[in-house]
RNA sequence: GGCCCCAUCGUCUAACGGUUAGGACACCGGGUUUUCAAUCCGUCAAUCAGAGUUCGAUUCUCUGUGGGGUCACCA
């Protein structure tokens, strides 16, 4: 293994075409990013397609543009090059027959001469048998030449316990049923991930690779093909596997697990997904939650990375994400909003940019995603602000029957406001000019039908900021229109 | 089943072998606003079990238990 801490850092990310990348993917993208930008390395993206019936059309430009908005930027990639390139794994196919014929020469793989019916017998032999199905105790004495319809398989040399130094769990070891003559060449001519992965981290320099854990099974496998090639090994540091919530398995797409460009939708910011997604499996060593991308990359070790999975709790992600919309500048979170506020409130009769304006920083403080302003929209909680609320005769009835909202109370409350100049229409002096009165009949009495005629809903901001925000015309209109219903159930009865 | 990995509040986590086991999210409760979705304060809440080493284990060792991963011509 290479231990030159001269030797400039190389790390990558390294998904296949299958459709989206999950958080599960975005965050080994980002440990890998953190670990090389850290150091001035070099962040490489490369495409591992090597199972074309698996492959999705469009996901590399899926790929990249998850990792674009997330500003997780590589320095070679199939989309800008490299000295490296290219970093599609279909277009490196010599170079994997390159390193076949070398191993062929050597002695070290061979052609494997079974029929796939074959091989399933000797694995319903070996089931039959309750032990491991071990392709190495049917190795052929005399293989055919490998003429590139069979599959090419490593001849393990030696069969022996694995041992080896990972960068966050430290000694892995691993017994000899893990180690078994492997495909390195499929019959269709494409690469398996198990050679392909290792061939292109050699011929790109990689020096740390970052993998979820699923993959220390695997490793001794890759350990002997380092060994037949004859080469030094990267550092390999596993990453905790991230638990589907409920914590019962590995977060996975069959169980539902996101895209992340679904995360974009729903309103939660690139830096706070970064920001989450860091602290998932690590930690700065201190009680800092909120971290700019910056303040990560300073305290970034894998030392500090975590050994157990870690359940993606989207309670925190909101949470985090509410932190920094409340940090975006006016103008941000008024465009915010905007986006999220749905065609049908846009279109309500007093739908200004003023008003727009002037509720921003009310709901800004009550949300944490654009879902939330979404749900307000359904819930009612938005459009009074844009037209005049219709009351219920049931809620006004309900609280007539209580004796809290009479007719003489509101009346009182518009007589107070009448008298109020424009000029001084804020806040402050909207309650100054009612406070008194409501505080001698119970300030329930004054307050509750002020925001129930100002809102139509049972909450809603102070009704306070209601008023000035609705002006004196508008206010008091609303009043009259509470007033009118009122007498209108009081004549009815 | 074989092999492997992991194990602190419900969740994410902190704690040179010596702390009243800390923080955050969520929950719950309270203040304010007689609204809550805002805000402030507070409560509740954990070292998987059993041995061993040690003056002293969350921390080291072993066993057990539990959870996860992996046993492909998928990555």
């Amino acid at each position: 293994m290479s231990n030159d801490s001269n030797k400039k850092i190389v790390t990558r990310f390294a998904p296949s075409p299958t459709g989206f990348v999950h958080v599960g993917g975005i965050r080994t993208a980002l440990f890998a990013y953190l670990w090389a930008r850290k150091h001035n390395g070099t962040f490489i993206l490369r495409i591992e397609d090597t199972d074309k019936e698996r492959e999705v059309e469009g996901s590399i430009e899926h790929i990249i543009e998850s990792l674009k908005w997330l500003g997780l930027d590589w320095d070679e990639g199939p989309d800008i090059g490299g000295i490296h390139a290219p970093y599609i794994q279909s277009q490196r196919l010599d170079s994997y027959k390159k390193y076949a014929e070398i191993l062929i020469d050597k002695n070290l793989a061979y052609a494997d001469p079974y029929t796939e019916k074959e091989i399933e017998e000797f694995r319903a032999q070996a089931d039959l048998e309750k032990r491991p199905f071990l392709y190495r105790e049917h190795r052929p004495d005399n293989p055919p030449k490998w003429d590139k319809t069979m599959p090419l398989r490593l001849k393990i040399q030696e069969v022996k316990t694995s041992e080896w130094e990972d960068l966050v769990r430290g000694k892995l070891t691993a017994g000899p049923e893990a180690l078994d003559d492997f495909i390195l060449i499929k019959s269709d001519g494409y690469p398996t991930y198990n050679f392909a992965h290792i061939i292109d981290d050699l011929e790109m320099g990689v020096t740390h690779i970052m993998r979820a854990d699923e993959f220390i099974s695997s490793t001794p496998k890759f350990l002997a093909l380092y060994e037949a090639l004859g080469v030094d090994r990267p550092e390999m540091a596993t990453l905790p596997p991230i638990m589907a919530p409920g914590g019962k398995k590995k977060l996975g797409k069959r169980d539902g697990a996101k895209d992340v460009l679904d995360y974009r939708n729903e309103g939660i910011l690139p830096e706070a997904m970064i920001n989450f997604l860091a602290l998932l499996g690590w930690n700065p060593g201190d009680d800092r939650e909120v971290m700019t991308i910056n303040e990560i990359l300073e305290s970034f070790d894998v030392k500090k990375i975590q050994h157990s999975g870690a359940q993606f709790n989207e309670e925190k992600l909101a949470w985090i994400n509410g932190e920094y919309i409340k940090k975006m500048s006016y103008e941000e979170q008024e465009a915010y909003l905007l986006k999220f506020i749905p065609n049908d409130i846009k279109s309500l009769p007093h739908f200004t940019n003023d008003m727009l304006h002037r509720i921003t920083p009310i709901i800004i403080e009550r949300i944490s995603t654009g879902l939330d302003i979404e749900m307000m929209a359904v819930n009612g909680d938005l459009d009074y602000y844009f037209k005049f609320p219709k009351l219920s005769l049931d809620v006004l009835k309900k609280e007539e029957k209580e004796n809290i909202t009479t007719e003489e109370n509101i009346k009182k409350v518009i007589e107070s406001l009448s008298q109020i100049n424009e000029g001084d229409w804020i806040r402050n002096t909207i309650k100054d000019a009612l406070w008194e009165y409501a505080t001698s009949v119970g300030r329930g009495s004054v307050l509750w039908p002020m925001r129930y005629a100002l809102s139509g809903c049972m909450k809603s901001p102070d009704p306070f900021i209601l008023a000035e925000l609705f002006g004196k015309e508008g206010t008091l209109t609303r009043l009259n229109l509470a007033l009118e219903t009122l007498s209108h159930i009081n004549n009815n009865v």
